[in-house]
DNA sequence: GAGTGGTCTAGACCACCAA
DNA sequence: TGGTGGTCTAGACCACTCA
């Protein structure tokens, strides 16, 4: 028997049944970190063949939305596991150490989206906006200057004092603090030279060679809600990227 | 029936037809390019069902290795195809025009392998090398200037005159000259001051920040085949980098 | 031992492509 | 129209986890 819906382009059943998961995730049925149903039981649920909702359960742990554990079930992904704590972080030591990181706090102000913070986030120009800026250290040494823009809705309540008590993910104070979960993130990466503020910030002379990361975080549905620009010192570190 | 193989560390069945898929990759029964046969075909000749051969060929297909078409079959990759030239080039312009990529050629002499090389290549400290520079340049301004390492042996016969002819992929040129196709590469980046030399070359002040990527390609199973350091002018570009 | 995800099979049917 | 990959099912059995 085939279930498919008619439709007038086709869609995979699977993919249905995807769009069916996440749409419990969105709304809190599951939350970070939780079981998920077991296969069987969705596929009652959805009224379709265990296969069926494990190819769909297969789509989103490649996306790493969930996490499959052989003989335990399936769990919701989380930034606040210890183990995938700064999942988004690609820059890694050249030699390998494992290091501290620290988090110093700079500032949190209210502002208002220009153009380009606009169109990324995907809100109107001059909407509300809380802008953070901070300073990573790794073994002491300052690394990162980060400054970070995300909308003021979803995030009402956000403030210095959580930036300063996250000490280090954001991602994880967004998902406990907001419900914000980010499932993906694009980064555009240049080499830039190191302003005056920036090179003080970092402990260099201006102009030195500065790694730029602006990255964009998105949540389930591809919606944009962070915004950020990342300056790194990149002597003893290196942005690692896997190509296939 | 379970086919399954008894074996010390288990090991799934699709898991063991990959592998002999693999092997017949690089033995050369199935070159770039060409069509390899049905999973119907393939389910006969390694006594499985379509289903796990199937599985198999997902796989490849999910590290760039096969390429699948509906209704036509299933195809071995290669950076032939104009399509997916450049598979490994990151680096986009920020306006998204399009653009003339060309090759200014500048070296290309017999060496031998320094330590960093040797570790990276997986060969002997002081096994022959052949080592190209050129300039990479886009609608005529000069942008990447790549400094290139191979070992020798797989590569003999690699000359200048090659380089130049390739224009632009060399990837391409090591697939159809000598057999050897990259399947993944790993690139480590970093912002680092242009010096006399490079900065002449692009055109740039000597200090300028540029984009260093040191980037180790890999051939099937594995194997390092090719060091390269490009050095980037990112004014007008940006390097993209998609994070899960 | 019960329950979960993981593998494997066999067979039906669908969507796409080319001749 | 026939062949290819793509989907879906139903059922068996395996490997892992935990009580």
């Amino acid at each position: 028997m085939n279930k498919q819906l008619i439709s007038p382009s086709y869609r995979p059943l699977y993919d249905q049944i995807k769009v069916l998961i996440t749409q419990s995730l969105i709304g809190g049925e599951w939350r970070p970190g939780e079981i998920i149903p077991s296969e069987m039981e969705l596929a009652v649920r959805y009224k379709v063949s265990q296969g069926t909702v494990r190819k769909a359960i297969d789509s989103l742990a490649a996306e790493n939305i969930l996490i499959r554990r052989q003989g335990k079930g399936t769990f919701v992904a989380t930034h606040n596991a210890d183990v995938i704590k700064l999942r988004f972080l690609r820059l890694t030591s050249v030699t390998g150490n494992k290091e501290l990181l620290q988090n110093e706090f700079i500032s949190c102000v209210k502002t208002k989206a220009n153009a380009h913070i606009a169109k990324v986030l995907d809100i109107k120009a001059g909407a509300a906006t809380m802008e953070i800026k901070r300073l990573l250290t790794f073994s002491g040494r300052p690394l990162i200057y980060d400054h970070i823009i995300v909308p003021a809705v979803p995030f009402k309540g956000l403030n210095g004092n959580k930036v300063i008590e996250c000490n280090g993910s954001m991602y994880s104070m967004y998902e406990s603090q907001f419900g914000v979960r980010m499932v993906r993130a694009e980064e555009r990466l240049k080499a830039v030279a190191a302003d005056k503020d920036v090179a003080t910030a970092l402990g260099v002379k201006e102009g030195y060679p500065l790694l730029s990361i602006e990255r964009v975080s998105f949540t389930y549905g591809d919606k944009p809600m962070e915004w950020r620009l990342g300056l790194c010192l990149t002597d003893d570190h290196h942005y690692l990227s896997e190509l296939e």
